[in-house]
DNA sequence: AGCACGCCGACT
DNA sequence: GTCGGCGTGCTC
């Protein structure tokens, strides 16, 4: 068995390191031997480094230098199909195997010795005195018949202080026993009654269920509206993949939605599941680690980048909301969480759910081609519940200056308050004005460190950089004329709409939900809660209000700018103003109550505008889908992003340049080059980016062809180059 | 990534 | 003469 490939003690084997080497280093396989994957500690110069036994050592490096392996981690090594994906997951994304690695081994003190701690059991000792205290303790021993416990959850499940414990140890009655602090997850249970599922989706959880139980790689797009069941439904498939005996990972795109699903994957199994995402502790993110490795973590439920953990025997992928925008990394290695779930997939014959109420274009196109399944959940509550959309022409309506809400909005939000019901203004922009303009010159203030413009947010007084975060004061007088007393908010963001939006209905309760207005996701689930249960009558709200959540009192919404997401030459933005709008649009009338929901806008004749008016979505795709064929870009089109940057703009640009003159590979693969041209925030952190842009045919080997035209390049200074392929946005 | 080696400017 | 700037190169 290749997986079981076993080194002799002295032997010569290859290692990765976490180190950015550009490749494997020899080393001797240390006293005892180890097995091919095995996590090691390896001498790196004066260091001590983390590595994995790649393969059998390469040679040719002096044999009398060799050093050894320090020693072999108290992990399971990594497994041939894990080490497969990382190839493929480096090749594809250009990325570095060392960085790749890294993303693989993300879990603190994985090498230190395993922490161990005092559990007490039943000992052979008989108490001198029996107390009422005592005789507690031991019963809920007994009761427990083989587990041990902490003396503080023993004396918290017994109700008596740690004396009490702490004294039966001395008595003998009590044995000290030192046990590991990781412990295997409670045990799920697939059999426990599942949620009464309609014929519809009891057919899509069947048809899951067989994908997984043939124990083969496949994709399916479940596609359902909120309120259709499919949490329900791809339990059904987490439920099949543990009947099997293989483990499940389910991959969330917002952790404010873990404790909500904790709970209902805990009701439908039983017990919690294990949890990855970076809010955890660095107990916990061991904790999991480790016991994914030896399959006594049967779920997970996690970020991202639980896709790098070692999963024993993964049997089942599930992408929720696969279209998020935030499954692409877009900060040191790049990568798309649904490409790379596919891939693991692949790598170790494991199925894939995608689910989505609004797939991206990747994924409707990949189905449409026959190399997905597609499930579609028809809504529980039939077709009657979508609301009523129509678009308001912003061009015929009467708005005075600074103002965004249109009489006709205006009017529809009253009837709302008369009858005791909710309405919902969709804006995302944060802050209050997106931009403060001086009218004596008109300059714009910009941040210091990047090109973004600074927007204001009255509720903490200051200007900020959405880029990097970066405050300050609004200025009284212009930073550029340096006149006094001219600087004014231009434009609107959510929290000016409050404003406005007290001024118009002075007696309404107005909530406003904007990701910076809290400190804490829990804080925020809290608020959300009190607005369903009626706490509110005018709700504002950014991007944070279209992820699902259930208002059972509303019944309008308004898109206070459907033309935001349309503008500019982002040739993803049709897709996700697609998506938003019908998200937003499924807020209203959940429940028995029917919703409408206006959309102002400049260009009700826009293809998208309409596409979502009629409801048709099939033909927004078709559409969407003709034009990204017509421009060749993807699905129908490779392309890739190269960002350079540097804190000199002038050796950026002449990097990029160089770039550019000697584009010989690309050619060789007919791939055009764009560029350079400063990135879309040309300055971040006060290092000016530069962005060249490649598009290919679809088929050709775009990555080798990129990595044989930057591996020549010597990067000198501070230059930094980053490759992403199948960026999210283009220009 | 670190850390050493090495080759040029402003100090005792 | 030396201390130290960070450019370049190596780590099995």
């Amino acid at each position: 068995m290749s997986g079981q490939e076993f080194f002799q003690a002295g032997e010569r084997v290859g290692v990765l390191t976490t180190q950015p080497l550009d490749r494997l280093l020899d080393y001797r396989a240390p006293e005892g031997g180890c097995y091919l994957g095995a996590y090691v500690e390896v001498p790196l110069g004066p260091r001590k480094v983390l590595g994995v036994v790649w393969g059998p050592g390469a040679g040719g490096f002096d044999s009398a230098k060799l050093r050894s392996v320090i020693r072999v981690l108290d992990v399971a090594p990594m497994r041939t199909e894990m080490r497969q994906f990382l190839g493929k997951a480096a090749d594809y994304t250009l990325t570095p195997m060392p960085a790749m690695l890294r993303l693989a081994t993300r879990a603190p003190g994985l090498s230190d010795p395993p922490s161990m701690r005092k559990i007490l059991r039943r000992g052979d000792g008989v108490p001198d005195r029996m107390t009422e205290a005592r005789t507690r303790v031991l019963e809920v021993l007994e009761e427990f018949g083989g587990l041990a416990f902490t003396p503080r959850e023993l004396a918290d499940m017994a109700d008596v202080t740690p004396s009490v414990v702490k004294g039966l140890v001395k008595q003998g009655a009590l044995r000290e026993e030192e046990a590991p602090r990781d412990t295997p997850y409670p045990h799920l249970d697939p059999e426990l009654p599942s949620k009464q599922l309609t014929d519809d989706q009891a057919n899509a959880a069947a048809a899951l269920a067989d994908a997984v139980h043939s124990g083969r790689y496949g994709t399916t797009l479940l596609k359902g509206v909120t309120g259709s069941g499919k949490t329900e439904v791809y339990l059904e498939a987490v439920a099949a993949a543990l009947r099997a005996g293989r483990q499940a990972l389910v991959l969330l795109p917002e952790i404010a939605l873990t404790a909500e699903f904790l709970t209902r994957v805990e009701a439908r199994f039983g017990a919690k599941p294990a949890e990855w995402h970076s809010g955890a502790t660095m107990t916990e993110r061991r904790r999991v680690w480790k016991m994914v490795g030896q399959g006594a973590a049967q779920l997970v439920i996690g970020a991202r980048s639980a896709l790098f953990l070692p999963f024993r025997d993964l049997g089942l992928i599930i992408v929720d909301e696969e279209h998020d925008t935030s499954y692409k990394q877009e900060d040191g290695v790049l990568y798309n969480a649904r490409d790379m779930a596919v891939l693991r997939a692949a790598m170790c014959s494991a199925q894939v759910v995608l689910a989505s109420a609004t797939p991206s274009l990747e994924t409707w196109a990949n189905a449409e081609a026959g190399k997905y399944k597609r499930l579609n959940l028809t809504s529980r509550f039939g077709a009657s519940v979508l609301p009523e959309m129509r678009a308001v022409d912003m061009r015929s309506e009467d708005l005075l200056p600074a103002t965004w809400i249109s009489p006709t909005l205006k009017q529809a939000m009253t009837l709302r308050m008369e009858r005791g019901e909710q309405s919902l203004l969709f804006l995302n922009r944060r802050g209050f004005a997106p931009v403060t303009i001086c009218r004596a010159c008109g300059a714009q203030v910009a941040c210091d460190h990047c090109d973004a413009r600074m927007v204001e947010h009255r509720f903490m007084k200051r200007l900020m950089c959405h880029q990097c975060g970066e405050t300050k004061p609004v200025p009284e007088a212009c930073p550029s004329c340096e006149v006094e007393g001219k600087m004014a908010p231009v434009g609107p963001g959510i929290e000016r709409l409050a404003e406005e939006a007290t001024a118009l209905f002075p007696e309404a309760r107005i909530a406003v939900l904007s990701s910076d207005l809290f400190g804490s996701a829990r804080a925020l689930k809290q608020r959300i809660e009190e607005i369903a249960a009626g706490e509110a009558d005018i709700i504002l709200g950014t991007q944070l209000v279209a992820k699902g959540h259930n208002f059972p009192l509303l019944t309008l919404v308004g898109v206070i700018d459907a033309d935001l997401g349309l503008q500019g030459s982002d040739l993803r933005a049709a897709e996700r103003t697609f998506q938003l709008m019908r998200q937003v649009a499924g807020r209203a009338g959940r429940a028995e109550r029917p919703g409408e929901a206006l959309m102002q806008t400049f260009q009700p004749e826009h293809p998208v505008i309409r596409a979502i008016l009629s409801g048709d979505e099939e033909n927004f795709w078709k559409a969407e889908a003709a034009e990204r064929q017509a421009a060749g870009v993807p699905p129908y089109g490779r392309m890739a992003g190269i960002i350079l940057s540097g804190p000199d703009l002038a050796a950026v640009f002449d990097l990029g340049n160089a770039m550019a003159r000697n584009d010989g590979p690309l050619r060789q693969i007919g791939a055009q080059l764009f560029g350079p041209a400063p990135a879309p925030i040309a300055r971040v952190r006060g290092r000016h980016r530069v962005r060249l842009l490649v598009k290919a045919a679809k088929g050709v080997p775009l990555q080798d062809a990129i990595a044989r035209w930057i591996a020549p390049l010597r990067l000198k200074g501070d230059l930094r180059l980053s490759v992403d392929i199948d960026p999210q946005s283009f220009f």
